[in-house]
DNA sequence: GCAACAACTATACATCCGTTTAGCAATGAT
DNA sequence: ATCATTGCTAAACGGATGTATAGTTGTTGC
């Protein structure tokens, strides 16, 4: 009862998938198209589930009348522990409710954020509490601001390329200023960054 | 030929209103419902006229199938040479596909956009080249940055209460430190701020 | 073994929905 | 005066769509 089966967690990435790409949420005939299912009945049990079990909510007896509960957004990592981004994926706690399209950023599965914690990137106009939206997965230019994984901890860094060499240059006194760039995680290279204001 | 009829433009606004508050674009006969039309050829006929003249697509045979191709989103107002920013909004030149309730903008009517030209807002670490989300029709705080109209020329400044008495701080050494607040016309409260870093 | 559940198939229905055909009234341009 | 455009009504067609009924298969828990 608790929790997804695999069947109707791929019926929900579907549904995610069609909003990105198409905007519209799909009819239960579209969703048996994808899946092979020969009966609509099929997609309407899983629908009848996913609203029980409360990721969805249906507007009765409407064309595509599927609304997402829980908002999507990009997952906002804060000082991430160990492992990889993909990893942390799984406690989305914080949402950035931001199309990364906007930014330059094609597939949306490859966005992620972390909020600025210390002044690690006061050099680049970055400051505590600001959040930088990534892209992980790209190859970063001369200069671009990156995310690395240094003992177990992500943070912010320099990317700069010199003579077919790649470092990393920290813009914060704690580290060492140039750490060469082979044999390190870079998780993401920074597309934006957020400042928000409250009133 | 060129440009919207007072109908096709309230067709478009009340499409643009239903993608808003629903997610979802009506139906023909959705349409008819709110305008009272008795026949779906109606807005059909209008929504063909939109597709005509290049505002949505659609699908064909498809529930729902419309999409709007002029993107909706936040106008960037540059430098403002004069009048309110209402006045130019009629210039749609850019437009900042970012939602503005996630930054606390209910109505997004009242959101606009600003580029920031120049260091007027170093103290406050916005720089040349940032856009500053704000909101128009809101009541400032102390030390809200606010965009004030000021020799017919929007600036960023901050805004501070005390005793009663309301001043601008101008964060830049060409304009003096101190201006009443008063008479003056505050366009807009930030709030937020947005570097986009290309690849 | 048996009940409960998940994951479907097959068929069918009533409604929803985009579209078509035909026509009317008002407006503005040629 | 005539024609084109805009903005609708009326009626209808057929595909699209959500839903219901009845049944099948396989898995899991007791």
């Amino acid at each position: 009862m608790i929790g997804l089966t695999p069947t109707q967690a791929a019926v929900l990435a579907f549904i995610e998938d069609r909003l990105d790409s198409h905007a519209l949420p799909p009819t239960c005939r579209e969703i048996c198209a994808r899946f092979g299912y020969k009966s609509p009945k099929a997609a309407s049990d899983h629908l009848v589930a996913l609203e029980h079990k409360g990721f969805l909510a249906r507007d009765p007896m409407r064309a595509r009348g599927i609304r997402l509960l829980k908002p999507r957004g990009i997952p906002v990592l804060g000082t991430i522990a160990a492992g990889l981004p993909a990893d942390s994926l799984a406690s989305r706690d914080h949402q950035l409710a931001i199309d990364p399209a906007v930014f330059g950023i094609k597939d949306r599965s490859n966005a992620f954020a972390l909020r600025v914690q210390g002044d690690s990137m006061e050099g680049r106009s970055i400051f505590d509490g600001d959040i930088v939206m990534l892209e992980s997965g790209a190859t970063p230019r001369h200069e671009s601001v990156v995310a690395a994984l240094i003992d177990n901890e992500s943070t912010l860094k320099t990317f700069l390329r010199r003579d077919g060499k790649t470092w990393l240059r920290a813009e914060n006194p704690r580290y060492p200023d140039l750490i060469p760039a082979w044999d390190l995680q870079i998780q993401g290279v920074a597309r934006a960054v957020i400042r928000h204001l409250p009133p």
